[in-house]
DNA sequence: GATCTAAACGGACTACGGTCCGGATAATAT
DNA sequence: ATATTATCCGGACCGTAGTCCGTTTAGATC
């Protein structure tokens, strides 16, 4: 269902039947255009799935069989980027991947999670507005596990688990946007605020 | 609009006409015992606003020109619990209250709100879920600016507003609930995580 | 008590996300 | 080519939050 996950799913890699009818190709790719269009025009918030399914030349049943809600929709628009961003962390160059001290990738993960929510925030925004399981879909279970990681790493004696949960929060795409869009916060000093948290909390241990 | 604040409003304190017209205060009571009732029967996510308008025998604009939305409403019903923690937190006896050290309130304050959200934790959640501004609604702006008070009292020398933007993201009633209702985390470990963080954010100062 | 007016009322209406199911069609077997 | 079938398609339909505006009424004035 999720197109988001640790390694991006091509159809057919797990889920269902291996191959995918032209028609239902055909109709992807149409809906995945017509979506980003809408996007650029109307923004995040000003896509409804009417109107995508409208432009897309589609039914609307068609547009929820695909991508099984909004939400879905958008954390398949978030893919590519999710995906490249995951590949950063796990395999890419120090500071951020591996290679470096625990605490410094904890913070280069939390100046490029900002960096990554203030670009593409209204999409992630819109991607975690799912009622429930907002917290277990794979790609923030990954996040999760990743700070936890690096935590046990440094020698955290608290419950690294909550103690990752507690700093995954600070992390919030919705919590971060309004800090910059309706509190006018820089970037930068969310950056800073991220680094002298993880260092107190680490130091700490 | 919003009845949860600082102290809880009266009608007529400072929003719009001094008295309310008899009818309109007939129907209030109406309305916020007609939501009672139907939270008591199916909880917060099964009161709609259109059952409770039929329940209560009025209209449903009725019900949007009192309460303004089904967030609103839900602050209504909480406004009571939530000024008696304000009453606690601000005026009560230590460690919540004054007259204990910074920390000792911090970590006070912590488990207090673990607490609340356990106890009214659909409410809070209900309430929570309006659009856009939820996080400068009174009643949180008042919750961020204690602890922001108490880690300045603790000499904080980061920027203590951004800190305390941090520690209120973990008290998240959305993920709190989600923590021990889905994950089964015991509401102590919630507490003891949150001991640990402040601890290790204040001392670092 | 009659009059007046600002406030409140009610329920039809819109927009949206999401579901359902009878009909169409692509792939496959014959 | 034809038949079969699993999959997909479309759009009518539902429940919900929130809006709008013509109508009613409480309460003040005379």
């Amino acid at each position: 269902m999720w197109d988001v996950s640790f390694i991006p799913l091509r159809p057919g890699s797990l889920s269902g039947p291996v191959t995918e009818r032209s028609d239902a190709a055909r109709n992807r790719e149409r809906l995945l255009g017509a979506a980003r269009e809408l996007i650029d025009e109307c923004g995040a918030d000003g896509l409804t799935m009417d109107r995508l399914a409208e432009r897309a030349g589609v039914g609307k049943g068609t547009v929820f069989r695909r991508f099984g809600s909004r939400a879905g929709l958008m954390m398949t628009l978030l893919s590519d980027a999710e995906a490249e961003f995951q590949a950063r962390f796990m395999f890419g160059p120090p500071p951020l991947g591996p290679g470096a001290p625990g605490l410094e990738r904890l913070i280069a993960f939390g100046s490029a999670r900002i960096a990554y929510v203030l670009e593409y925030g209204e999409l992630a925004r819109a991607a975690d507005e799912s009622a429930y399981n907002r917290f277990d879909v794979p790609a923030a279970v990954l996040w999760h596990r990743h700070i936890e990681l690096l935590l046990r790493e440094e020698g955290m004696d608290a419950d690294p688990r909550l103690m990752a949960m507690a700093l995954s929060a600070t992390l919030d795409p919705e919590r971060l946007l309004h800090a910059v869009r309706v509190h006018g916060i820089e970037p930068e000093r969310l950056a800073e605020s991220w680094r002298e948290l993880v260092t107190r909390v680490v130091r700490g241990a």
